[in-house]
RNA sequence: GUGCCCAUGGUGUAGUGGUAACACUAGAGUUUGUGGAGCUCUCGUCACCGGUUCGAAUCCGGUUGGGCACCCCA
């Protein structure tokens, strides 16, 4: 009974040595198993990009408080409670940016863009964050690729143009039975008129709307259109339709986008309760879905207002953004291929401290002569390294033994036949490149 | 942020109060100049902290992490 009190004691410093650590919150660790389908992301989406000429673009991953305060808007959620808060220097100046176009329209207006031949086509890709409760395709830090189209005019071909890259991007990573589902939001000029229309409308018949849709009510009226309860979606039938509303000059611009969209062959649908949750939007906003999967992969759209909401001259501008996590988890789930990394074919083995010493030599002057090689310097039992070459599918050993240092020779063994054959060091590369 | 479910070696699972089992993977070895098989061994203080109990992977509480729905979104 004595040791008791000790024991715990014990433990609790025990517990404190050994405490290990998890990886934040929704936020997760790359690891080499998964690095083929990211690269192969990368890689489509780099090749795409640069072929439908967007240009590289990349921005710190903090970004001044109020670029998103005033970009965003306050109200909506990512603002209110979803941004992380860089300390430093005793005061909360930073957060880790949630999302990638504003800090992009701040670089532009920062570093004068549109000096350079206007509209500037830009690309990105990187880390976002939001603080948020993880789920599956919900990452508190999650990657997305972005094109822009910003400045020059205010052209429905862009919000095409836009589009087409992003489903280019999805159709070159081989998805399947893509939906394009799209809306015009409105502007400046037709959203007021909307809204109030929505309103008057919703308030009439308040008391049949849900609990959360009272309270879209006051925050966001436009995604009262978005509702699931029952009793909602059979409000929603005689409710005012934002395509109605729209100005002459919204619905032109969208008529134009669709009939781009149409030129292009692209299939969409027409969303009508397709809204989006930040501020800076209007007009066109668009998000592409894959059956089977019930989250957005890309969502984007039109957003004329953001420059000036960032102390810039107006500029047009649009964009979309893909969440990469979500693509994966998509190309896993319909098991869609990626390419492994290439084995190399020849495997160099060697016995003893001398043909080691030896070895490394061989290695290398393989390998300045561009033919891939693997080795096990970690081992040193013969055996050993023949497993490894087995495994790793070598389809030659290069065999270096004490022997063959005094011959200054290699014997090359065909791992699949058995045969081997001994050869001077000078013509090593020449017999290998022949066999390959 | 709210509600519900979950947490065992690298992976996938068994074990529901009595000193943690199996498969695969990985590592070591099977007597040191030749691989693919076989065999042997090793890898977990059962996420963490605390409580109940003679005794906890198992029951209870908290923490952390994961998942689902809502909210919202890529």
């Amino acid at each position: 009974m004595a040791i008791k009190p000790k024991k715990a004691s014990e433990n609790k410093e025990k517990a404190k040595a050994r405490t290990t650590f998890q990886s934040p919150k929704g936020m997760r660790d790359i690891l080499p198993r998964e690095q083929a389908w990211w690269q192969r992301v990368m890689k489509t989406s780099k090749e795409i990009a640069e072929f439908y000429n967007f240009l590289r673009i990349e921005t710190p991953i903090m970004e001044d408080v109020a670029l998103f305060e005033r970009s965003l808007g306050l109200d909506s959620d990512v603002v209110s409670k979803e941004m992380f808060y860089v300390r430093a220097g005793g005061k909360d100046r930073y957060v880790l940016r949630p999302e990638g176009t504003a800090p992009i329209a701040r670089a532009y207006i920062e570093n004068g863009l549109h000096h350079i031949s206007q509209p500037v086509k830009l690309y990105y890709e990187g880390s976002m964050f939001r603080h948020e409760k993880p789920q599956a395709g919900r990452l508190r830090e999650f990657h997305q690729l972005g094109f822009e189209i910003m400045g020059g005019q205010n052209d429905p071909i862009y919000d095409a143009q836009i589009i087409l890259a992003t489903h280019r991007l999805l159709e070159g990573l081989k998805f399947k039975n893509l939906q394009l589902q799209v809306n015009s939001i409105g502007c400046r000029v037709c959203r007021p008129h909307f809204r109030k229309k929505l309103l008057d409308y919703y308030r009439k018949h308040e008391r049949a709307l849900c609990e959360d849709c009272k309270k879209r009510l006051k925050t966001n009226p436009l995604r009262l259109l978005d509702c699931k309860e029952a009793s909602c979606v059979a409000l929603k039938e005689h409710a005012p339709s934002l395509m109605d509303s729209l100005c002459t000059s919204c619905s032109s611009h969208f008529k134009s986008v669709l009939e781009y969209l149409d030129e292009l062959a692209l299939s969409y649908t027409l969303n009508p309760y397709l809204v989006r949750g930040l501020d800076y939007y209007s007009k066109t906003v668009f998000e592409i879905f894959v059956d089977g999967f019930d989250l957005a992969l890309a969502g984007g759209g039109r957003y004329d207002y953001l420059f000036e909401m960032i102390g810039g001259r107006p500029t047009p501008g649009v964009g979309a953004a893909l969440g990469v996590e979500r693509i994966i988890e998509v190309m896993k789930q319909k098991e869609i291929d990626v390419p492994q990394p290439k084995k190399p074919r020849v495997f160099v083995v060697y016995i003893g401290d001398l043909a080691k010493r030896k070895a490394l030599k061989i290695v290398e002057e393989l390998r300045v002569n561009n033919i891939a090689v693997k080795e096990s310097f970690g081992k040193d039992l013969l055996k050993k390294q023949m497993q490894l070459a087995d495994k790793g599918e070598a389809e030659y050993a290069l065999i270096l033994g004490q022997k063959e240092v005094f011959e200054e020779s290699v014997i090359i063994r065909d791992l699949k036949s058995g045969n081997q054959e001994s050869v001077p060091v000078l013509k090593m590369v020449q017999e290998l490149k022949k066999r390959l």
